[in-house]
DNA sequence: CTCCCTGTTGACAGCGCTGTCTAACCAAGC
DNA sequence: GCTTGGTTAGACAGCGCTGTCAACAGGGAG
């Protein structure tokens, strides 16, 4: 036995106890061609004996890229993200990438400081689900690095989108409370600067508009902020003078605050339509009708989407949109009563 | 202007243009003493203007660490560890710190490939909740590197462990229902062969023992895998003969599962308490009793700990058991009413 | 005036790896 | 025999940075 290296074992100590060069060791660990089987097998040996690994800071700073994807997302608590981030990160490594999250919390600084940290480690690709405000700075700080949005883009971004069809997903939701006679429809959002919810709201107008009707002031909750679980506005649309027969949700979150509010009111007759599905929506009574938002279709989209870039694919940004399903539990289905 | 460098600027760029040496520029960029402020002032505007940011690559290369931490859990869809990993990620980068997630889904094999993947990228300090199954490797293979285990640890693991007392609470929760008068009450756990759930078991063994109870086998449904979602146990379980007038439930994904199927079955009348909490419990009727287990929590006082270690501090290792007060919400302080 | 000390700066090696280029080797063909 | 060409292997530079050590200037003490 030769003697033991201190510390990881390098290419080095693999070649000297090998009897190879370097350069052999290296082929080897890398699957590159031009080794014979017989040395490729003597290599392995000693690689498996000493216990070596690569070491990826080495090789990244050699190629200038990590062989890792960066994934940035409002939080990583969201349920939402929390599912979508989880398929990314399977889907990332069975093709041999790792991946790195980072949150936003919805602060355009922090956003940016996290896009130039990754930017830093030599990303290979990224997933952003961009928060509002201006991304003048993105093209120069991601230069050259393959991106895709998910969830939702920002307009003139050049870069492939993979999200859902908020507005005529947000619109067929509607309609169908529309359908059942429901004339006074309240819309909660989190946040109107998010194309998102932006959108969502588009769709609720559409199908108002389309009924002939406009929307009163005090029923367009679009601006509830991320800290308030929602539940605070139902409240106060339930003590108006003439309180809706109808919620349009535009969001999981706002959702699980109005369904509290409901619930701690028993005002379980008031019709409802979430976008986006949570636990325990269909568990409650009535089950909570969804606009089914899937995080891990949305994922594994654009996950494939991402990895052909970096394998170098010529592609065409595009706005990939997936189907959003109603999916009818029976809050969504009540029909207006007057009370 | 001097010629404009393409690619990344690199120390040797900043230096040329700044007329200094690429060593007073590493010296500027990290802070170190020993530089003049008319140095300083010169250094820090040509990185400004240039764009400077340091290649984390070549630095860790040299110094043989990343300013990282790794974080390891069973799933970060799990909301539970999504909202750990979530406050983790704020309170490293708050630290100086960037996070790198992975996930085991419970497997010790790909548990073992997460750990060596990120020991390859020489991570300054590794958050693991560990999965089921021999870590006898462990050492071996994260040698150095300061860990520190969340949520449940192993015999002998000789690391710190940060979680709270399961035993403790779920004997509490499980006395509380004996208190009410039941006598049959039903333990749900996913999976006896981890720890935490292990004791939350023996904890309403103990609760029971103590009453001088024995349990009947059909009550006690431990063993539910992963992947089903709770229910089915619970449909079983109301249609014994003698079914239980309670339920225990000894984690967050059971508990979702249980509460489907008592609503499914309009059983509201069976109580019920969970060991971990989860959105909606406070929304359903009634309230769903929890022991509060608190990722936050935890999280906090197992990140802080860890950086204590990072940062050189010697400790013994210790296991830092958190409270887990139980939320009263009406579930757990339903009476047996007999059927 | 010299010596030494402190504060500031730079030259240079080398972290572990891969890319480029060259060398050695063997078989086939003239 | 010598050349040609393909395959396998190694020498060496250098990726961008930090650690070590040496150099040098300025100022107070002897």
């Amino acid at each position: 036995m030769t003697e033991f290296p201190t510390g990881r074992p390098t290419v080095y100590d693999v070649a000297r106890v090998a009897g190879v060069s370097i350069k052999t060791v290296s082929r080897v660990v890398n699957r590159s061609s031009g080794v014979s089987d017989k040395t490729r097998r003597l290599v392995l040996e000693v690689v498996n004996d000493l216990g070596y690994v690569v070491n990826p800071a080495a090789r990244s700073l050699v190629t200038g890229s990590s062989s890792t994807i960066g994934v940035i997302v409002d939080s990583i608590a969201d349920p939402f993200f929390a599912s979508l981030v989880s398929v990314v990160e399977v889907r990332a490594l069975a093709a041999g990438f790792s991946t790195q999250v980072a949150s936003t919390w919805r602060d355009p600084q922090l956003e940016r400081d996290q896009l130039l940290r990754m930017t830093r480690e030599n990303i290979s690709g990224l997933l952003l689900a961009p928060t509002m405000g201006d991304h003048d700075y993105f093209a120069a700080t991601v230069k050259d690095v393959p991106a895709v949005l998910v969830d939702r883009g920002w307009p003139g971004s050049g870069l492939d989108v993979v999200g859902v069809n908020d507005r005529a997903g947000a619109r067929a939701a509607v309609e169908q409370l529309l359908g059942l006679g429901h004339r006074r429809i309240a819309f909660l959002g989190d946040d109107s600067k998010l194309t998102t919810t932006a959108h969502r709201r588009a769709g609720y107008l559409d199908a108002l508009d389309a009924a002939g009707l406009s929307v009163p002031p005090e029923l367009d909750r679009h601006s509830l902020l991320m800290a308030d679980p929602g539940g605070k506005a139902v409240f106060e649309l339930l003590e108006l003078d003439e309180p809706p027969t109808a919620l349009f949700s535009s969001n999981s979150r706002t959702s699980l605050g109005a369904v509290r509010a409901l619930h701690k009111r028993r005002r379980t007759d008031v019709a409802m339509i979430s976008f986006g599905d949570f636990d325990l929506a269909d568990a409650l009574e009535p089950g909570i009708t969804v606009v089914d938002h899937d995080p891990a279709l949305i994922a594994t989209a654009a996950v494939d989407r991402l990895l052909a870039r970096i394998g170098g694919t010529d592609l065409v940004p595009t706005e990939i949109l997936l189907p959003t399903p109603l999916v009818k539990r029976g809050s969504g289905e009540l029909s207006c009563s007057p009370s």
